[in-house]
DNA sequence: ACCTGAACACCGTTCAAGT
DNA sequence: ACCTGAACACCGTTCAAGT
């Protein structure tokens, strides 16, 4: 409980038990990592960026890390982490699960220069497991029987993940070309041929008034009506 | 009607009518460019690999697209087209709205190296506007109101777009990796601590047993139920 | 045990020069 | 009008050499 009993292997110090010339390890390369990606952009983290920040050759991460893509997944367990950080199940089962699908999308939009690069990758650790654990059991709770309960966690879990992920990419496209696909966007469609696309034009105007989040919610509560419909059912 | 009417400016042709020396346009790119995609994956798509397969330079496609990124648009229109092909509104509008998701992500799974490169860029081109068209007239014919019916055609197509673009990351992950973290997923869930855990355990044997178009397909079943539910209250 | 620095095999894009 | 070839400013990774 001291913090210092262990001789077991800890990022911060080597196996000597002495701090590296350099101060270089694991914890350290993936913070910089991180505010690399949150300042410029997915597309900037580079082993040669990351020296630079760091202040050292940009072969030296490679003594901490085996490769970039190891770096990747150290990123995608921190973004895990950070989803699901105080998380504690709500009153009823509907309610976790809501919350639940709420936190990995907003992760997701919060960091998605890591989203973008993650996604699809998320390794199985704790944190993810303890999210599980917890989606899985408001199933339970809902009277869904066990191969039900696995059918929905993945359901919501994976449309949680795609969304959060398609959004990310969305947010790193680079802001000039986005907002010029936003405005095209919403005059295309605006313009689109009333002949040819009749029930288009009629619903455009609203089109361009949904934003993201909004979608998000909409699925989400369709997903979880009828989730909570066929629980009823079942009950 | 004659097929060589006009001399606007066609991808087969030069503006002088004549073929250009090397026989390079933009539908000789494109096909060149889905040929590798198709074959040695997403990553294997450089401007100098197109060169080498085009027998050119690999700086002369750049006389017929801006840059690589106009040719990722090509790319993304193609896998519109495709997936629209021949679509007809089905006998009624529940079917009507999954034979369109389902083309949309087999579209995705079908060209997953395509796919993963274009998913967040499909620009509003003629074949989005037909997608579009039958999808708000499907909900429309559901009896929703126009700002219901932007809603949910957005949640259903962004479902199915991000879902697509989601499992086409996965495919695109290079094959050993990909199988030994679906070995190790198994394995995992299996092997997670039951005391933990409990409901995981609980259900962990059906988990391995999902596969992605179960996810998809109970997905869309659960959004088309909810969706049903709603226009019955409407109605 | 860890870091450096050079080298290697790649990228996309630009631009003067050819035809 | 279109293509070539060299050049430029980048990548990730390997490896012998230092300390």
């Amino acid at each position: 409980m001291t913090g210092q009993e262990t001789s077991a292997e800890r990022p911060t110090r080597n196996r000597r038990g002495r701090p590296s010339s350099t101060g270089l390890n694991q914890q350290v390369i993936l913070d910089a990592a991180l505010a690399i990606v949150e300042q410029d952009g997915p597309h900037s983290l580079t082993l040669r960026r990351l020296g630079t920040d760091l202040g050292v050759n940009h072969t030296a991460v490679l003594r901490h890390f085996s490769d970039k893509d190891e770096i990747l997944r150290g990123l995608a367990e921190q973004l895990v982490n950070r989803a699901l950080e105080g998380f504690e199940p709500a009153a009823n089962w509907r309610a976790t699960l809501t919350a639940m699908a709420r936190r990995i999308r907003a992760a997701c939009v919060a960091h998605p220069g890591v989203a973008v690069l993650v996604a699809t990758r998320v390794s199985r650790r704790e944190g993810e497991f303890r999210g599980a654990e917890a989606v899985v059991a408001a199933l339970r709770e809902a009277g869904f029987e066990d191969r039900d309960a696995a059918r929905y966690y993945r359901a919501l879990a994976d449309t949680a993940l795609a969304a959060g992920a398609y959004e990310a990419a969305f947010a790193n496209l680079d802001p000039a070309s986005l907002k010029g696909d936003r405005e095209a966007w919403r005059r295309e469609y605006l313009l689109a041929s009333p002949a040819a696309y009749p029930n288009l034009a009629a619903v455009a105007p609203f089109l361009a008034d949904i934003d993201e989040e909004e979608i998000f919610e909409t699925t989400l509560g369709l997903i979880l009506d009828a989730v909570e419909l066929r629980s009823r059912r079942n009950g």
